[in-house]
DNA sequence: TCCCTATACATTTTT
DNA sequence: TGTATAGGGA
């Protein structure tokens, strides 16, 4: 495995802070662990003293895999790979006293935080989800940004904003009062107190001599600053990243973090990567024009040297279905012509809801297919149930999982039963765990009610008990059979199947908290409170043998693409309105809309499709969408776009799109 | 407590 | 247009 020039020249600088600007395609994962070998062999530097994160826990994980192959187990053991929302729990875990968190704290997600607020506000916003979702949106600008509550109230701001600020001070309250977390403290609590606590900011540059950030377009502002604070004034560090592939923004990310490093290191040595190994010249060229559409801070031209090869096609269809069939017979001529197999294919779209109409003419043309997204697995009511008793037995202050959980399955505890207990809890300012563990709780319950609760309480703390000192799977096992989740699943679903579907992802769970907490090569073994808090990051190790062995088309949002690659790739819905966004349109925003089209463009190695539609039902409404500007943008001379077709009516359409499809389809199976 | 109907909502979503 | 959810009525 050779390096070419600018590659080997980002490995081996090591000196001072290093900005990798590495193009689609350039080979950045091969420069970070080389970079990371280059380090541990090379220079001397114990694996231990090294971390490299990302943002992602797939990105995580491979670069685990992908190192782990190139040192050895002897020569890795010890070396940090982790997201930052991981390092963020990292640390707070380990400075929870500095912090003043109780051990044992839990993790809100965006739901948790969501439920808490609509609480806080019932008085103010009634529920209203606009402003709800305005506010939550404010707190994590605010959290991203390093602002605290305190800050707020000095500073000059509207009425709303004031109320706004308001809520955010209570909100950052309550979510002490229950021992918790949300996803911006992870960053932001270990970022102020690197920033104000010398000792504990010596400490941990201590531990890290060498620090390496990939996708560093996507960082906001808290999460810059605390690897500023990490690699401190030795800023031994590289950073790696790409500005043309900055498709977060929405989400806080501040690409203009690239420029900052200049400003911030004067030292830094900046490297490009312009040699792309993934596609062919022509996909390149086109490339290359469409993003130079958008201003550049640094120039970056990539180059290819794979062949020149096909050019792009653009199909027409007359509406969605027309799409989805097109698609889906395009793409079995061209595997029976060039014997290709199904997950050489990706389709890949601006919105979930655009899966719907592919994934049922994939199915009834019985082609295998995955799609990424959509609905989480966590999503799922039964996961959710568990992962709340689970949430409760570590933290009993966790109010969201006990309301969630407390009367289900149904135990006697109703509504007007908890309406008394919330405000007992309100009253006496505790968790409503605490509430329902209070020795004057019968002053405001009574009856079965209250004899529920006991018997509630009796069995979370026996269970919790049982769990955090003996065999915790077991105990596990224990509490589902004992509540009788089982039973209670299959007479509440709607079909036997369903209940089972449901048992079968909570065996999916069970299964990956067992191997969580039996830990293997590349993890040590972790306490539940750590699986739980994991969990809630979705960063559960899910290892073994179907791993992408599968032969299957692969579906997904041009987001969810973005550092993948696929021989073969349709780009569908390319039309004003849908990509760009028609909202991004609105606010103004083609810029990044054209970074996500570069990053679908630079997706595809040997050939690339674009589809589009006459005429698109959105919400109801038939609209008579415009080509996508972006398509216009390209060279002209790369693109085929296809002739409009004869004239059918839908029916001979239908027919004929049909016995097509099926006459393919009995060749390919032969 | 459960079931059905009316109603709201429909970009992207690494954690 | 299609789906998730909340709340009313039995």
């Amino acid at each position: 495995m050779k390096l070419n020039q600018a590659q080997n020249q980002a490995v081996t600088f090591i000196s001072g802070p290093c900005l990798v600007l590495a193009g689609a395609g350039s080979g950045k994962t091969r420069v970070i662990t080389n970079k990371i070998a280059y380090l541990v062999r090379d220079c001397d530097v114990p694996a231990r003293y090294i971390l490299a994160v990302t943002f992602t826990n797939k990105a995580a994980r491979e670069m685990k895999e992908r190192v782990a192959l190139t040192l050895g187990k002897q020569e890795s053991r010890g070396l940090k790979i982790s997201t930052f929302h991981t390092l963020g729990l990292n640390i707070i875990k380990s400075e929870v006293k500095e912090i003043g968190l109780k051990p044992g704290f839990s993790l809100f997600d965006d739901k948790d935080s969501m439920a808490l607020l609509k609480d806080l506000t019932m008085e103010k916003l009634d529920g209203d989800k606009e402003q709800l979702f305005l506010l939550q949106n404010c707190i994590s600008s605010w959290k991203n940004d390093l602002i605290m509550p305190e800050q707020l109230q000095k500073k000059a701001l509207s009425a709303g904003e004031l109320e706004f600020a308001q809520f955010y001070l209570r909100y950052q309250q309550n979510l002490r009062a229950y021992n918790a977390l949300d996803f911006d403290d992870l960053i932001m609590l270990p970022t102020l107190l690197l920033r104000h606590k010398e000792h504990v900011r010596l400490k941990w540059q201590k531990r890290i001599r060498y620090m390496l950030v990939d996708e560093y377009q996507d960082t906001n502002t808290s999460q810059y600053e605390l690897v500023r604070l990490l690699v401190g004034e030795r800023a031994r560090f590289t950073v790696v990243g790409d500005d043309d592939q900055s498709i977060y923004s929405w989400r806080g990310a501040k690409p203009q973090n690239l420029v900052l490093l200049q400003k911030d290191f004067p030292a830094l040595r900046v490297v490009k990567l312009e040699q792309n190994y993934r596609s062919s010249g022509r996909i390149l060229h086109c490339a290359n024009i469409l993003i130079q559409n958008n201003p550049h801070v640094f120039d970056k031209k990539l180059y290819s040297e794979l062949g020149y090869g096909e050019p792009l096609k653009i199909l027409l269809a007359k509406n969605e279905d027309h799409e989805a069939e097109r698609v889906v017979a395009e793409l079995m001529a061209h595997k029976f012509m060039n014997n290709t197999q199904y997950k050489d294919y990706a389709v890949l779209y601006r919105g979930n809801h655009q899966s719907r109409l592919f994934e049922k003419v994939m199915m009834s043309n019985r082609i295998p297919y995955k799609i990424n997204g959509g609905m989480s697995f966590f999503a799922r009511a039964e996961v959710k149930d568990i992962m709340a008793y689970l949430r409760l037995l570590v933290n009993q202050d966790d109010d969201n999982a006990l309301l969630r959980i407390i009367n289900t399955p149904t135990r006697g505890i109703g509504r007007a039963t908890l309406e008394k207990l919330g405000n007992f809890a309100n009253e006496l300012h505790v968790s409503l765990f605490e509430a329902a563990c209070h020795p004057q709780l019968g002053s405001v319950i009574s009856g079965k009610g209250l004899t529920a609760i006991e018997n509630f309480n009796r069995w979370i703390v026996g269970l919790a008990d049982n769990v955090m000192r003996g065999d915790t799977q077991a105990g596990i096992r224990e509490m589902i059979k004992s509540m009788q989740y089982e039973e209670w699943l299959y007479a509440t679903s709607t079909s036997p199947k369903a209940a089972e579907m449901g048992m079968s992802n909570i065996s999916t769970l069970f299964g990956w908290i067992t191997n969580m907490l039996e830990g293997d090569e590349l993890e040590p073994p972790m306490t539940l409170p750590e699986v739980v808090n994991r969990l809630i990051l979705r960063d559960m190790m899910e290892r073994g043998e179907d791993k992408e062995d599968t032969d299957q088309v692969q579906l997904m949002t041009l987001h969810a693409s973005k550092g993948l690659e696929f021989p073969y790739v349709f780009m569908v819905g390319m039309e004003e309105g849908l990509l760009p966004h028609q909202s991004s349109i609105d606010e103004d925003n083609i810029e990044e809309e054209r970074r996500l089209a570069y990053v679908g463009v630079t997706r595809a190695q040997r050939e690339l499709f674009f589809t589009l539609t006459r005429e698109r039902r959105q919400y109801g409404e038939l609209l008579n969408p415009e080509p996508s500007r972006f398509l216009y943008e390209l060279p002209q001379d790369d693109l085929v776009w296809e002739d409009k077709k004869p004239k059918v009516s839908a029916e001979q359409r239908q027919q004929k799109g049909q016995t097509g499809i099926a006459n393919l389809r009995n060749l390919l199976n032969k």
